[in-house]
DNA sequence: TTGTATGCGTTATCAG
DNA sequence: CTGATAACGCATACAA
């Protein structure tokens, strides 16, 4: 932008009034006699004058811009989704997202916080939040903030996934599937701490949820079949190893899983890896069900899975930042979205099972939605 | 933001000194006395004082961000990779960057660049320009431009792949693996035109340079292995129909191939799927080689396939236009980068082959890096 | 209906 | 070494 780019001024001149009009024809506001008003508009054209964004958000002290803080989006397309989400809705309500990311990591997740001040977004946005302390960072220089899937501080405003819902959705199709022997491959609650805010994690609620399901159908669970670990690889590029040496080691059991429940289509991946390797066929060997539906439809067999609602979810968090942003007193919400189950092609009733069980599953999706 | 943020006079206030002084400690640069320093250095704790970007980059006339316009981030993990490279230099030099997703659609693409121009954006990146017109309006307004991968004009710097050198590594390997029927699964030149600054589009350079190998091989291409269409999916989710369809077709074919090379590791998948229902295993029935090396390391089997530069190719680009704003007279530099071929579980020799033919190609990298 | 004047928070120029 | 002061480009209260 070395030639000085055109300015108000340039077009008062051009058009033959002052800047203050150009001004209100350009935003539309204000009095402005036609024929003025035609005046103008042939020379801003004339001019090809364009507003300066950083000039008027330094006047209006809003910069029509947010800030998103991720995890890392190269680490699951789940966070691509996510962010597309959000991004859309923001660019729909003319605001711009700047992205930051994090990579679990407190010293960069504050290194975004203080670059957002010093950008002045108007609010920003959390996938997820690492520390609490960046938050109250935020917080102090009056910034709304809105915290995606995992809530880190109760003094902001949330979207969350009901997990309980998606994980009995799972079993519940497994289990009707007449599948006993059903293994658990996921998030260790021991390695993902979470806050005070919530009485259970998010890897708690899941596999208390499987566990229940379990009991709810007469099985008992056995622990052999549950397999807990780093489920969110940050390693960025390389293969699922988590999924993989869970799923050869469950493939050791004596008496092997008919099916395998895995927290993450990511997961799933290592676990396909595992299973092509051992030459087993999925659904007909061992019936695999995914969660997220990212990568479910690419894989081979396709996968069933539990679908996050990733554009409800950014879509949700950029409204409450708007809200906020609009109203900075009004008071944080919390929205709980619900996930649903879309059956592919790896799930089938176990091998030597006799009864059909369940409505032979077909193609699409068993829709579950509802906001609390 | 309501609550009037904390400015550079609150700090010289609160140090006894004038704003000037405190920029030029802020700054770092001026003569400062060793007293004064640490008092402002103290007023600036205190007050909890951030510089405020917006009105610094009116001031300074640089805004220290870029824009990266995309084809469709979530159309395939390569836009990942390259936006996260793009993004990482610029952090590291200082910049944000602001994204933008066009779809392939000319009127969102220009959507993009006037947003940046009213952003002020220092420079901006394509990955891939769709549209001469809007590069010509960025330069109409003097912002640096650089192109990624697609050189759509001439007058701008750009960072291009060697794809004939790509596709030469894969069919070598194939060839040297004993493989003489080997399909072509990729883009239809006629559904990517090309701007008249390259001889050749990106498809015909595959294409050429697959029948070409053929050839050095003593080898008569065959029309009916090669499959042309659409390779670059926009429907965002779902999964990939094209490779799917064309390795249907290619297994009905009465001489089936030995070998499949897809222009997209996305074209892979649905490869991969079409393999599994025809229960073929990859690669004792049929060898299968990518390209991008994106979704490679997470299929079943691990895919051999070409990697693209892509950490380097959005580390050069953002490179490129720093030089472009640094010097604004500079001529535009072109940059060629080498793509490598990443030697996994989907390539063997064809099944009957006798001969072990290359040295039995072991997981890792055959590495061929070079910049022109 | 239109113009004038002021300030948003910085940086930069020029005195002192 | 430090302090006034004038822009940067825009929006807006206030005059006319």
């Amino acid at each position: 932008m070395r030639p000085r780019s055109v300015t108000l001024l340039d077009v008062a001149r051009a058009a033959g009034v002052s800047r203050a009009t150009v001004a209100r024809v350009i935003n539309g506001d204000g009095y402005v006699g036609e024929e003025t008003r035609s005046r103008v508009e042939a020379a801003v054209q004339a001019t090809g004058y364009r507003p300066n964004v950083v000039a008027r958000g330094l006047r209006t002290q809003r910069s029509y811009t947010i800030g998103h803080i991720v995890l890392e989006i190269g680490a699951n397309p789940f966070f691509t989704h996510v962010v597309r989400a959000v991004e859309g809705e923001a660019l729909a309500n003319g605001y711009k997202t700047f992205l930051f990311n994090h990579k679990g990591n407190t010293a960069d997740e504050r290194l975004a916080v203080e670059s957002f001040i010093e950008r002045r977004v108007d609010a920003v946005i959390f996938t997820y939040a690492q520390d609490a302390a960046n938050i109250a960072l935020l917080r102090a220089a009056a910034m709304p903030v809105v915290q995606i899937e995992r809530q880190r501080t109760g003094d902001t405003s949330a979207v969350l996934v009901d997990n309980p819902a998606g994980v009995r959705m799972a079993m519940r199709h497994l289990i009707g599937l007449g599948h006993r022997r059903i293994a658990f491959i996921g998030g260790d609650p021991a390695l993902y701490p979470h806050a005070r805010i919530q009485p259970r994690s998010i890897e708690e609620e899941r596999l208390d949820t499987y566990r229940d399901c379990l009991r709810e159908a007469g099985i008992d669970p056995d622990p052999d079949l549950v397999r807990l670990g780093r489920y969110i690889k940050l390693g960025a590029d390389g293969s699922d190893s988590e999924g993989y040496r869970h799923t050869r080691d469950l493939l050791a059991l004596a008496e092997r899983p008919t099916a395998l429940f895995v927290g993450t289509d990511m997961l799933a991946t290592g676990a396909l890896q595992a299973l092509y390797e051992a030459r087993l066929r999925v659904p007909d060997d061992i019936a695999l069900v995914g969660f997220d539906d990212t990568l479910a439809p690419h894989l081979a067999p396709k996968l069933t899975s539990v679908a996050q609602p990733m554009a409800e979810l950014g879509l949700t968090a950029f409204q409450l930042a708007l809200a906020a942003i609009e109203d900075p007193r009004s008071a944080p919400r919390v929205v709980t979205l619900a996930p649903h189950l879309v059956v592919r092609q790896s799930t089938a009733p176990p091998s030597g099972s006799t009864r059909p069980a369940d409505p032979p599953a077909r193609e699409g999706e068993i829709a579950s939605r509802q906001t609390v």
